[in-house]
DNA sequence: TTTATTACTTGTAAATTACAAGCAATAATA
DNA sequence: TATTATTGCTTGTAATTTACAAGTAATAAA
């Protein structure tokens, strides 16, 4: 529960927490794949190892960036969400596709083509938006 | 020279490239704190080794973020600069620093408080703009 | 009531990062 | 011009983080 910070700068203090190669894949993940049990997660292309995703979803728990509950009828599955902490990643997450689009298909050749791109290069606030609100769609249906 | 991408995913490839505890805190210390040689970075407050410095930079310059040259009457100092891939960087910083500003403050009790933080609260596009307009400036002013 | 699934934990190996020291080339000083 | 200091590294080794493999308890399904 504390928390190493190299100094009092924000940006440094952002990568402190999210500047690893989980954190935000795991956000991404919940928020753009619809994953959101420990079985999701596993399955995913990513391909996480359980110890580290056990010990990342603790952090982003305590953090405030995830939640963790159950479904009425299901003593088993746990299901992970996004806070509205946590859906405040989608900003930075949004920017970092669209320096991937910019910047990586020259040593990353197959890099993802098409319809989610191109909303994504036509306008980033519309799709940041698009995001967040399709992800608070789906929890409203279900809940 | 050959990058490992987990999979074809935008969000998750830029994780690949600067999902780590340094890529973007150097262009960070380019770009806001003013640091171009060696010696500025190692003496930077968020204190990198000097291998790990050498490595990142090299990586950095490998992927055309950064560019390495030396000036005109200096042999010896390597002067470090920001291309204009390394400035599309600059909207991931600032959404970084964001959601520091808002959501990091009851775990980081001494994050930085103050005038650039007013700027960036009030209007993000702006606050960007202005980074990347005072680097190109000073650029501009030493050639 | 047996079998499968889910959500983990616990080793241990590999990779990444940190720390300390040293070194060659250039620049500044005496 | 000779000595000293500075810059930009490299090379060990230690510590931390991540990866892989296996196993386990609780719940759910057959």
């Amino acid at each position: 529960m504390d928390y190493k910070f190299r100094c009092d700068c924000p940006f440094t203090s952002a990568i402190d927490i999210l500047g690893d190669k989980w954190m935000l894949v795991i956000v991404k993940q919940i928020l753009v794949d619809g994953k959101e049990t420990f079985k999701d997660f596993i399955e995913s292309e990513e391909a996480i190892a359980t110890n580290i995703l056990s010990m990342k979803l603790k952090l982003l728990e305590e953090l405030g960036i995830i939640s963790k509950s159950k479904l009425p009828h299901n003593k088993k599955t746990n299901i992970y969400r996004l806070t509205e902490k946590g859906l405040e990643l989608t900003p930075i997450l949004v920017e970092l596709a669209i320096w991937s689009d910019h910047n990586l298909r020259d040593v990353h050749p197959t890099l993802q083509q098409g319809d989610g791109i191109n909303l994504l290069r036509s306008d980033k606030e519309s799709f940041t938006q698009f995001l967040i609100q399709s992800y608070q769609d789906k929890l409203n249906k279900k809940s």
